[in-house]
RNA sequence: GCGGUGGUAGUCUAGCUUGGUUAGGACACGAGCUUGCCAAGCUCGCAGCGCGGGUUCGAAUCCCGCCCACCGCACCA
């Protein structure tokens, strides 16, 4: 276990030493729940969400929204975030800590407070006489502590306003004119993808639990008398595993294989279009090279749901450094957050549907996914160790370096060659580097932990047929391909559309 | 938030107990030489005591506060 750690916290210094990921306002002494991207990261993060508008934006066929990160008090009272999202607090008088109002209680009384209101909690603390658990102080009001980041709208402080805890509301604002849009047609999805704010109290476990993190959300609207999903047959013989919440009530461990049409038959899965989105996101999770075994699907016990959900199965994929770890939750929201809307906004979101004309406010199932957290996890499952060689076995369409370019020699004009072809590549449309620095076996292994699929070598034999060497990061193994066609060979290679035995002549080590 | 541990170049680290060193090393990085394919070698170079205050003639070293990271607890809608 111990040796387990080390090797993701070695994970972690790469990505950090590489520009992957980096701790915020790092010359400030850092804040905690923040990271930035670096050069790497970025690319990496951008292939994440390219994929995702892949599956959602092209493979469901559903719109794409990019609404403010802002949002008004209204919006999120209606949507109960204002009410819903909040930690009952007590600050000691004498010393100025603040706690969780639930722990004290636990803490001094052996008894539950939670679900209490304020006014009760604060009867409750007198009666039993509780102090502070710091210093013996007596303590304050009980206080709503919310983990909305607050703002204000406009100067004068009038107007109160939140950073988004979800991109979803931004959707369910829009739904009179998405409604209008998608004419008529049920199901429909609108997707938005963009930051997300959750003040944490304590963040931890790095880049797992942010303060400012992306997001990537579909909300699925349905007619609730026709609750299917029109492909569901495409992906109903895939496979998922399912720890049920009864099961984890009964403390047991148990995870149950079935596909998404047992899931759905055996009512293990109450929503067929939760199950149609529980497989494509296992299929969304391996195509980032996420292996099925560290996928599953968890169902959230009732208590441990959001305030809007009927039914929960959190994605979770296996890390070694943290375990189990939420990726994604798919959620059946019902009609909660359209009748909210209405009722706050005083705007009729009814449909019409059918040929009845009959009225209804759609339900909603949400597949809502994080980035930053599956980021991680390509990185934690990418990185390999195979004696001294250390390296990242991303998948190839994922590398932020897609083709490492060198010279041989730094001289014969063997580097000018090089910085031609790399031109070539990006002209192209490849994000190929140029690397001039060490000797040769150095720049590979610069390129190995990084990802970098492939590696080509200008030679002298370059000078006199124009070809070059191509390096297979996962073999080093080595086949020479004309540069003439060398954009194409790449491309076709990052894909997976050939293989690479075959795309040149193999060198002789 | 609580309790514990820690923070020295890009990375890993010596020095801290017992205050006074030009703060040392290794790797990485850059320049050059070398090098006809997998972290070779040589020369030179860049670069550091988390932040703020205090004690002291003098602080990486002692004290206080803060920040950050890691472990455990709690939290994770």
């Amino acid at each position: 276990m111990l040796e387990l750690k080390d090797k993701s916290e070695e994970m972690m210094e790469l990505a950090r030493r590489r520009g992957f990921i980096w701790p915020s306002f790092e010359i400030y002494g850092g804040v905690g729940g923040f990271y930035d991207f670096g050069p790497l990261g970025s690319v990496l993060k951008n292939k994440i969400i390219q994929k995702w508008r892949e599956f959602y934006l092209v493979g469901e066929n559903f719109f794409e929204i990019d609404s403010p990160s802002v949002m008004p008090e209204e919006v999120l009272k209606a949507s109960g975030h204002v009410d819903h999202f909040v930690d009952a607090m007590v600050e000691c008088k004498k010393c100025g800590n603040s706690f969780k109002a639930v722990d004290v209680a636990r803490e001094a009384t052996g008894k539950d407070i939670e679900g209490m209101k304020e006014a009760e909690m604060d009867e409750f603390f007198a009666k039993n006489k509780v102090k502070c658990p710091d210093c013996g102080g007596e303590l304050g009001k009980v206080f709503l502590f919310n983990s909305m980041f607050r703002t204000f709208i406009g100067p004068g402080s009038q107007r109160v306003g939140y950073l988004r805890p979800e991109t979803a509301q931004g959707i369910f604002i829009d739904f009179k004119r998405l409604q209008r849009y998608a004419r008529g047609r049920l199901p429909f999805g609108a997707i938005q993808i963009g930051k997300g704010y959750r003040n944490e109290i304590s963040p931890r476990q790095g880049i797992i639990r942010l303060r400012e993190f992306t997001m990537a959300e579909a909300e699925v609207f349905f007619d609730p008398e026709n609750p299917h999903h029109p492909n569901f047959s495409s992906l109903a013989d895939e496979k998922i595993r399912l720890w049920r919440a009864e099961d984890q009530i009964k403390g047991e461990e148990k995870i149950v294989e079935v596909t998404a049409r047992e899931a759905v038959e055996k009512n293990y899965i109450h929503n067929e279009l939760i199950a149609y989105y529980a497989a494509l996101t296992k299929k969304f999770l391996m195509e980032l090279g996420i292996p099925y075994e560290h996928i599953r699907f968890r169902e959230q016990k009732p208590w441990q749901r959001a305030h809007y959900s009927s039914e929960t199965w959190d994605a979770e994929v296996y890390t070694k450094r943290f375990g189990w770890v939420e990726v994604a939750g798919i959620a059946n929201r019902t009609d909660y957050d359209l009748s909210r809307h209405a009722k706050f906004s005083g705007e009729d979101l009814t449909m019409t549907v059918g040929e009845s004309g009959r009225k209804i406010i759609c339900h909603v199932v949400e597949p809502s996914y994080g980035i930053d957290r599956p980021l991680y996890c390509v990185l934690e499952h990418a990185f390999v160790e195979e004696g001294e060689r250390k390296y990242l076995r991303l998948k190839k369409w994922l590398a932020p370096v897609e083709v490492g370019v060198f010279p041989l020699l730094k001289r014969d004009g063997l580097p000018e060659k090089a910085i031609q072809v790399q031109n070539l590549l990006r002209s192209r449309g490849l994000l190929a580097d140029y690397d001039d620095s060490g000797s040769i076996g150095r720049r590979y292994a610069r390129a190995d932990e990084i990802g970098t699929p492939y590696c080509v070598t200008v030679d002298h034999q370059t000078l006199e047929d124009d070809t070059v060497t191509v390096r297979d990061r996962d073999t080093t193994k080595q086949v020479r391909v004309s540069i003439e066609k060398l954009p194409d060979v790449l491309t076709s290679l990052l894909h997976d559309q050939i293989n690479f035995e075959n795309v040149g002549t193999p060198v002789k080590k």
